[in-house]
This record gives structure tokens, C-alpha cells and sequence, in this order.
DNA sequence: GCGTATTAGTTGAAAATGTAACTAACAACA
DNA sequence: TGTTGTTAGTTACATTTTCAACTAATACGC
């Protein structure tokens, strides 16, 4: 009787992602929310406009895989933050395009420049070598296109 | 001017790592969910519980890094459920002692089994080498001893 | 022993999230 | 045109999480 399949939690790998994304996301986390008083959601949001261009909130859900009324919610905070503003569309007036403000902008680039530094600090706790191989893993389980 | 130093979303490792885990998630937190009503906590306290034997709640959070008030909420709504039991400690009577019941045996037996399995379809996906190699990139960004 | 500090765990209120129902605008088509 | 269906986005409500304050028990210094 082989009693020893015991199965362990750190073996689990969706429960070695939550806890390797907990902890990867900390620091950052930390310092938009201080500085900023954002929201990860918020965060991500600015993060995609800065990336695409103006955009819908339609667009964010699709690509970001966040539900509607996340995005909703964090646009609108975003808004009251003067960091995006919004424009109905001329053609369909159901759209919105969102877009960064000046100061939008400005909080964006500071943001981008530390996620930089910050992703390049995890790498180094890796290596060249794993964290590109991490990467790719990961973005074969999240269902992205490898690069 | 170098314009180029865009960074995309996809390369920011925190952000990877939860899309990851995401979509890793899914699939097992639904069956616990509609099956057990469980919540994640809640799983996780079983889990660790069944790998650890008796513990209390204490060791759980230090153990799997989640808040107490996480963990107490877990272990009442585990406890109404019946599938874990508390016992007070003789020496020490701030600590109380938490065992699985007999149906909590079953529920966590049914549990890791098809995580095992869950896990299996997972690895996969990525192929045992990549597979190996994520897990063990996972465990040092999550700061457990790598195995 | 007695006062103060810590620690395990709980609780209540506030913030965030998920779900489902809603509004407004468009589309399709008789 | 009018009916029906679909889509973008918001809102309301229930559930979950977070944060801070709390209780009860122990530990420490004297």
C-alpha cells in the first residue's frame, strides 16, 4: 500500500502562481497605491492606454481580461483624478474613447519607468536565462500569444 | 532621440504572473466553489491542514502568508461546515488546535485528488521540462525554499 | 504579585469585488 | 416604422476583503 501520495500545497501550481504573484506584485503595488492612491485595476488601465493608444473600455476588458464593471468602476476613478478623460464617439454613441491627460501622462511615465526598474530587479533575482523562460511559460498559461 | 523604450504589459512580470494565475485558477476554484461552496482561504486551510496535520491558525497564516482575519473568517466557515474541528490548547490557551473531521478527511481526499490532477493537465500543457523549470522559477519569486 | 507589552484570534466598519439587472444606443429585418 | 435583439457601459446589491480596534491569555520586568 503506498501511502506516500501525498500531494503538497508548493507543488500545486495554481496555488505557486497566486504566491509568486503576491509577492512579485507587492512592492509595486505598494507605491501606486501610496503615491497615487490607485487601484491595480486602475493601474492597468492607465497601462493599456499608454500601450494602445486611445481606447475603449470595450478594448480594455478584451485585452487586459477584466471584467466591465472593474473597468468601469476604475475609469471612472481615473477620471476623478483628472488622469484620463473621455469622448463619445461620433459614429456610435454607445462608445467611449478614453485618453490620458497631461498629468495622466506624467503619473504614467513615473509608473512605467519604476514597473521597468521594478521588472528588471525580478529578472535579476532569476537570471537572464529563467526569467525568460518564466516568461514565456507564463504567458502560455494566461492564454497569450508567445512573443 | 531613441523613442523606443516602450514597455508592453505583457513584459512586466507581476502583471504576467497574475494573468497566470488567473487563468491557472480557474478552473479548480469553480469546482470547489459549486461543489464545497468553498472559498480559496478555505481550501487552502484544508489543504494545509491535511499536509501538516494539526496545526493552528497561526502556523496556517505564517505558513501559506494570509492575513488572520482571513484565515479566522476560513476556519469558521470551515468549522460550520463541519469539516475541520478546534480544540483549545492545555498549555497555552490562546491556541486552539485545528483538526480535520472525518468528512473534512473526505472532502480534502476528493480535493487533492483532482488538484493532482487539475496540476497534471496544467504541466501538460507546458511540457514536463518547462514545466519543472516554471515551478522551481515560482518558488523563488514566491520566497519558498526551492525543493 | 503588579503593571506593561505581546500574542492569538475575533469583530465591525469601510473598501473592493462579483453578479445581475438596468439604460441607452444601435442593428436587423419584416 | 416598429418590433426584437445585441452591445457598451452603469448601477444596485450581496459577498468578500481589508484595516483597525478589540478581547483574552501569556510573558516580561520589577
Amino acid at each position: 500500500m503506498t501511502k506516500d501520495d501525498t500531494f503538497y500545497s508548493t507543488e500545486f501550481l495554481p496555488y505557486l502562481l497566486n504566491q509568486a504573484a503576491e509577492a512579485a506584485s507587492l512592492g509595486f503595488r505598494q507605491y501606486y497605491k501610496e503615491r497615487y492612491g490607485m487601484l491595480r485595476t486602475e493601474w492597468r488601465v492607465l497601462f493599456h492606454l499608454g500601450q494602445f493608444g486611445e481606447m475603449t473600455a470595450k478594448e480594455i476588458c478584451d485585452r487586459a481580461n477584466i471584467h466591465k464593471t472593474k473597468i468601469s468602476r476604475a475609469v471612472a476613478a481615473l477620471e476623478k483624478k483628472r488622469f484620463i478623460a473621455r469622448r463619445t464617439m461620433e459614429n456610435d454613441r454607445r462608445l467611449e474613447e478614453l485618453f490620458l491627460t497631461k498629468s495622466g501622462k506624467q503619473v504614467l511615465e513615473d509608473l512605467q519607468r519604476r514597473a521597468k526598474a521594478f521588472d528588471q530587479s525580478l529578472m535579476e533575482q532569476l537570471g537572464e536565462e529563467n526569467a525568460r523562460s518564466l516568461k514565456r511559460n507564463l504567458a502560455i498559461l494566461a492564454g497569450l500569444k508567445a512573443d
